[in-house]
RNA sequence: GGCGGAGUAGCUCAGUUGGUCAGAGCGCACGGCUCAUAUUCGUGAUGUCGGGGGUUCAAAUCCCUCCUCCGCUACCA
């Protein structure tokens, strides 16, 4: 089995914010847990870098465009190591393997009789690289300028089209056949709503600048956007050579996207891809938005969260873990300060950390530092196994849906259960009374431990590891095959350390 | 305006096809344990399930209506 997952390819005017972290972690999450469950996995992230805004940049820079693209593009290509993900690829738009897939895309389209050349005129923003419809304008001295206040010209100039308005029925058609193929259900309902209110032709090339693909055949025109920049899914995986081994392995995609750009990979990327004979997405799964301690995040408002900051203050696996814990993936969700000492410190520290230091420092002081698997189990611990069955399957059931927060609450469930086993069982009793029996129990926990380790791992890849080398458990050896079988193997346990410090109050 | 979603304990939210569905976590109160990062376990309290009406033996769950909030309603990644 193969699975490939991508990131949008991140704009470069600006440095990375939290959004983009959150979705490159979203993306990694889920391509970990596709790796434990045995696939192959291909997570693509990237740069989108070109037009008008980036020529323009470059300008008041004093660089060129490529030269200008380059210091930003590397920003976002250090962040994801930073981030803890583990990509396959970075692709950027200014390679040459994506102008020649790009190209080979926009001839493909062609050839199929998708694409004619007419004019396009109307109100449009430099600022905001957009045209406006007269009635989202209003007019001050004069001048008629956006709702943002960014100045337009009446423009009127050569463009391609694509025949969008063919696809309508053959889209709402599709997604009528594959209802889970965008998540969520709510935005669903509102890529159908969009494309039954009707399609129009979509202009796909500009000649009032230079910094983008060439279209073929016609170097006066470069392309505008949509197919530059969505083809880069393709491109990374071998496009225009469709035989070849990654391109066959991995296409169709799931595409994890924000919320705003829903539309581009929901309407305008099936068509195109239909439209040049290739399968859409196999899923487009579109997220939230954060807010910081309740507000908008802005840069006007000057409340923009780095990543670096938060990450380097709280920790990279707590960050991950909050992102993903607190707000149900697909809502949006507010960044506060005091939402994140009470998510780390009740179930990283609290729940998870303490079960951990528990029953590791317990065994060393008690145990000579050994277990050995238990034989014969009570009803209290056939219990505790079974709740393991059920949030295992919980969670991979929440997992395939990208229900990431709840896939977690599962896991934390377990982990509850086995902290009530263990003051039920009372070890500290049993050493006094049985100490066989102590055994067992030590060891029936450190299973769930290393069961609940594992299954957060794709949240919290490093404490997960941390913990698995406390209990010197390779987890190499029991991905999500015969997951919920008892380990069955004597654990000597190493110097149990605190793996989630508790965050302070302020 | 049109389409869609949401209004459930102090807070954040779960609640498939109507009948243990009145719940979880956090917070709070009380009690227990002492292995553990002053951690954990148990018990308990607060809810007219947005308002009103209707269908039904039975509705948070279906229908009508009203109120409030949010998203989408095309060319910005």
């Amino acid at each position: 089995m193969n699975f490939y997952i991508t990131t949008p390819i991140y704009y470069t005017n600006d440095i990375p914010h939290i959004g983009h972290a959150y979705t490159s972690i979203a993306c990694d999450i889920i391509a970990r847990y596709n790796k434990l469950l045995g696939k192959n996995v291909f997570f693509l992230t990237g740069t989108d870098e070109h037009g008008q805004k980036v020529e323009k940049a470059a300008i008041n820079s004093n660089l060129k465009p490529k030269e200008f693209v380059d210091k930003l593009s590397v920003n976002f290509v250090n962040l994801i190591p930073f981030l803890g993900c583990e990509i396959d690829d970075f692709i950027r738009t200014t390679e040459e393997r994506h102008i020649k897939a790009s190209q080979e895309l926009w001839k493909q389209l062609e050839k199929n009789n998708q694409i004619y050349l007419s004019n396009y005129e109307g109100w449009y923003s430099v600022r905001d690289e957009a045209f406006y419809l007269e009635n989202e304008l209003k007019k001050i001295d004069g001048n008629y300028v956006t709702d943002n206040g960014s100045p337009v010209e009446w423009v009127k100039e050569e463009s391609y089209f694509f025949k969008l308005s063919e696809w309508q029925d053959k889209l709402i058609n599709y997604y009528e056949k594959n209802p889970e193929s965008i998540l969520p259900k709510t935005r669903y309902n509102e890529v159908l709503s969009f494309i039954k209110g009707g399609l129009k032709d979509l202009s796909i090339s500009r000649t009032t600048f230079n910094w983008g693909v060439p279209v073929p055949n016609n170097p006066k025109h470069v392309m505008y956007v949509w197919i530059d920049a969505l083809c880069n899914y393709l491109t990374a995986i071998g496009y225009p050579d469709i035989n070849n081994n990654n391109y066959k392995k991995f296409w169709p995609a799931t595409h994890i996207v924000g919320k705003d750009i829903l539309r581009f990979h929901a309407v305008y990327w099936p068509a195109f891809l239909m439209a040049a004979g290739i399968e859409p997405p196999k899923r487009i799964f579109a997220h939230g938005w954060w807010t910081n301690e309740g507000q908008k995040i802005s840069k006007s408002l000057g409340n923009v969260i780095d990543p670096y900051d938060i990450i380097n203050e709280y920790g990279l696996d707590q960050i991950r873990f909050f992102l993903f814990r607190e707000v149900p993936f697909g809502n949006d969700g507010d960044f506060s300060k005091k939402a994140i000492a009470n998510r780390i410190n009740a179930d990283l520290s609290n729940n998870f950390g303490n079960l951990v230091q528990r029953i590791s420092s317990f065994a060393v002081k008690n145990n000579d530092s050994l277990l050995r698997p238990a034989e014969n189990l009570t009803n209290e611990d056939q219990d505790l196994i079974n709740i393991l069955q059920n949030k295992f399957d919980e969670y991979c059931k929440f997992m395939n849906n990208q229900q990431i927060d709840r896939a977690i609450k599962s896991v934390l469930e377990l982990i509850s259960a086995g902290n009530a086993y263990v003051d039920t069982q009372a070890p500290w009793a049993l050493k006094k009374t049985n100490k066989i029996r102590m055994e067992e129990v030590l060891y029936i926990v450190t299973n769930i431990i290393i069961k609940s380790a594992i299954m957060l791992y794709p949240i919290i890849p490093t404490s997960s590891k941390k913990i698995l080398n406390i209990f010197n458990y390779n987890m190499d050896n029991n991905k999500f095959e015969n997951f919920t079988k008892p380990i069955n193997q004597n654990i000597k346990i190493n110097n149990p350390e605190p793996i989630f410090p508790r965050i302070l109050n302020d």
